[in-house]
DNA sequence: TTTTCCTTTCTTGTATACACTGAGTGTTGA
DNA sequence: TCAACACTCAGTGTATACAAGAAAGGAAAA
């Protein structure tokens, strides 16, 4: 593998993580030197960072990791919404029904999951990214997709925040269910829908925890 | 000014202008030596074209400009359609509706601008953007506001395979205002679908040009 | 004659040295 | 004591040399 490449994903890695969190400053030789590799192929992974938002110029010194914390969330459920209906759409209209009703019964059995031990949980988001796929594979637009992925990075970050319980967990799937149906059922007005409702019930759990933290903190 | 900012600026309006057409290979010493500066700031600028999908990687050897033809149409206006309908939407809610009604009114006199000459056309453009502007400060939403710039750059290189009409203009400059109209009234979901109506008369009218240079070509 | 393998050469990937800019600090003058 | 200027130095921006890898061409064998 380039040396690029791995100081990239290390990089990454270390930022969804939490491991370098906002403001960290981010100068060449330090980084360089903690990775092992030069300054040249540290330089090209500050720039893939900084093109997908991770991190930014900082007063013309060095680049920093950008900020993100709950106050972001607005925003960026936003852009999600957009995209996520969007997508949800062209899938019931250009995916194969088998594949989602598929998924929908699986989600619809996924409460023995939600309550069972770390790997059931863990069998549980790879179920979500399964639907990801499937939709990602269905609606079929390079250009979506490519949009879809660079708001991904964002959403892996700022997840972080959120604690999911087991009650949210359930919801979530049944929510899921409801968007495999449509999509299934080949319904792209009920799909968008079906993904806005799950989109705002995933905000607004993860502004209640918000609430939490700051009780907790004061 | 760093001469990476400077290869970067020079190769991507030799690639918005179609002066590196589709296909083109972008060999760094040759590029580099073309656009007089070094190796290295010319790899920064051709990595930040890439991370904007307007160069990829040619097997193994270099980069080359990516395709694109009204075949991409379909793809880029179904993300246009999240995108801008979302924007319109944020925009109706929160812009300040003085801005949106002046804009309107402009827009709803623009017929003396489309039937003049280069000039008037040009100030037509530049109403255009002024709205595009307006609503990118309305909506107030940074990760959707980073999403439509990039989408912009594909926009930008499409609309050169569109011959624009005096007929065309008229009814883009009505759809405009009526988007405009839909916003200073505060009405999201009449902007959306003012935005939508625009979008697919605009896409329409980008495949018709396709049928005439078909039909011109064989 | 065709296919396969080897060699050559061109291009990219990486390291490093040097230049330049900008921020911080210390000193000097009012 | 404060402000302004100059100097130092840390850190980025650029150039270049070197290494590694892949593609193309030719030669040899089937």
């Amino acid at each position: 593998m380039r040396a690029s490449e791995r100081a990239y994903l290390t990089l990454l890695e270390d930022i969804l993580e939490w491991r370098l969190p906002p403001g960290t400053v981010l100068a060449e030789v330090e980084q360089s030197e903690r990775l092992g590799v030069s300054r040249t192929p540290l330089r090209e992974a500050l720039g893939r960072l900084a093109a997908e938002g991770l991190t930014a110029p900082h007063s013309g010194r060095g680049v920093v990791v950008t900020e993100l914390s709950l106050d972001h969330a607005d925003e960026l459920f936003e852009l999600r919404e957009a995209l996520e209906c969007k997508a949800a759409s062209l899938a019931a209209r250009r995916g194969n029904p088998l594949v989602f009703s598929q998924l929908q019964k699986e989600f619809s059995s996924a409460a023995v999951l939600v309550n069972g031990d770390e790997a059931a949980k863990g069998n549980y988001y790879s179920l979500v990214q399964r639907l990801d796929d499937a939709i990602d594979q269905s609606m079929d637009n390079s250009y979506l997709l490519q949009s879809l992925k660079s708001l991904r990075v964002h959403l892996v970050r700022i997840r972080r925040l959120a604690k999911d319980n087991p009650e949210r967990l359930l919801a979530s799937a049944m929510e899921h269910a409801n968007i495999a149906g449509a999509i299934a059922a080949g319904d792209a007005q009920l799909a968008a829908a079906c993904t806005t409702v799950h989109l705002n019930q995933s905000l607004n759990h993860l502004k209640s925890t918000q609430h939490q933290t700051e009780r907790t903190a004061s």
